[in-house]
DNA sequence: GCATTGCTTGAATGTTCATTCAAGTTGGTT
DNA sequence: AACCAACTTGAATGAACATTCAAGCAATGC
C-alpha cells in the first residue's frame, strides 16, 4: 500500500476556494488539480467527479459556518450582541476588493436550475443557520417573536451579501441593518 | 440586400431568458442558435461574442426592469403603496417552482470574480434602481430619511431574492418585510 | 523475498465548446 | 438584365473540457 496519501481536508479546503471564487461552471477540473497538486486519477478515485467533489466542498463549507456562528454565540452570556458582532464581520468583508459573497448563497443562485438534491441540500442549511439564530433570539424574547426575528435577520444577511457588492457601502448598510433590525443591542452612536 | 433580418428585440429577450435561467457559463452558444433559431454567423455577425450577447441581454432586461418600476410608482398618487404591490409581487414569483431570482442579481453573483467592467455596470444599474425607489420614498418623507429607507429597502429586495428559494416560505418572508419595513402601508392584518 | 493490495500517475479519449469564413442568397440600384 | 451590398448559412477549426485506464510503485502480509 502506498502510504502517503493527501490530506483530504486541505484539498476540499482548496477546491472550496476555487469553486467559492468562480462558481461551478467556471472551474475546471485542470485547476482543480493545479490548486490542489492532485493528478486526476487521485481526485475522481477519492471524490468520484466533478459535481460531487463541489458537493463536498459545500458541505465543508456549510459546516464550518455553522460552527462558526455556534462558537461566537455559545461563548458568550449575551448572544445578541454576537449577533452584532457577526454582522459587523460580514459588513467589514464587504470592504475586500476580493470580496466572495457566501458560497451557499452564490451556489444556490447558480445552480438551482439545476441539480434538485444539491439545491434541498443548500435549503437545508440556510435553514439551520436560521434555527440556529432563533435559538439564541429566543433567550432574549418569546419564542414565536424570536423566530419572526430570526427570519428578519436572514433577509438582512442574504440581502447584505447581495449589497456588499456595491463599492464603499459600508456605512450605508451598517445604517441600513440598525434601521430594518431595530431589536438588535447595537453599539451606541 | 437580405431585407429578411431577424427581430433584435426577440432574440434579446430568448437569449435573456436562457441565460438568466442557466447562467452565463451554463449556457452555450449552441443553446442560443436552438433557442434564437439563427445560425453561427448571424449571432456573431449581429453581437460580436458570448460575452457581448450577454451584456446585451443584461442591458435590456435592466431597462424593462427599471421601466416596470417606473411604470407601477409613478401611476398612482400613493407610492408607498406601489412598493408594497411591488414587494407582495416578488414575494408571489417566489411559489413559481421555476422560480428564477432577479437576472441582475444573479449575473453579479456568478461573475463577479471576472469582468471588471461588467460587475460596474450591473452596480450601477442596482444603484438607478435604489434612487429610483428613494425619489418615490422622498414624495412622504424627508429626503435622507428616504434615502435610508431605500437602502434598507434594497437590502430586503436582494435578501428575499435569495430567501424565496426555500420553498413555501411566503407568509414567512411577508411577516420579515412587515417586521423590518414598518414604514410601508401594508395592507392591515 | 515475494505476492498482494491500494494508491498514484499522466497520457489518451471522445465530446463539447466558442468562433470563423468561404460560399450562397436575396433585394435594391442602375 | 446585370450588378452589388447586406445578410445568411453551416461545415470546419482548434482549444478546452471531464473523465478513463493501463501501467507503475511502495508498503504490508506471509
Amino acid at each position: 500500500m502506498t502510504r502517503v496519501k493527501f490530506d483530504r481536508e486541505q484539498v476540499l479546503e482548496r477546491s472550496t476556494e476555487l469553486f467559492w471564487q468562480q462558481g461551478f461552471h467556471a472551474s475546471s477540473m485542470q485547476q482543480v488539480f493545479e490548486v490542489t497538486g492532485l493528478k486526476p486519477g487521485s481526485v475522481y478515485l477519492a471524490f468520484g467527479n466533478k459535481a460531487e467533489l463541489f458537493k463536498q466542498s459545500l458541505s465543508s463549507y456549510a459546516e464550518k459556518t455553522i460552527n462558526m456562528i455556534e462558537q461566537s454565540l455559545s461563548t458568550t452570556d449575551k448572544p445578541l450582541e454576537g449577533i452584532c458582532n457577526i454582522l459587523q464581520g460580514m459588513v467589514d468583508e464587504s470592504g475586500d476588493c476580493h470580496y466572495r459573497c457566501c458560497f451557499l448563497i452564490k451556489s444556490q443562485l447558480e445552480l438551482s436550475a439545476g441539480d434538485e438534491e444539491l439545491k434541498a441540500f443548500i435549503t437545508q442549511q440556510t435553514k439551520r443557520i436560521e434555527a440556529l439564530y432563533a435559538s439564541y433570539i429566543a433567550q432574549e424574547y418569546q419564542s414565536d417573536i424570536a423566530q419572526q426575528y430570526a427570519t428578519s435577520l436572514m433577509l438582512h444577511i442574504f440581502g447584505l451579501r447581495v449589497y456588499s457588492y456595491q463599492p464603499n457601502s459600508q456605512q450605508t448598510m451598517l445604517t441600513g441593518l440598525r434601521q430594518g433590525l431595530p431589536w438588535l443591542p447595537w453599539p451606541t452612536q
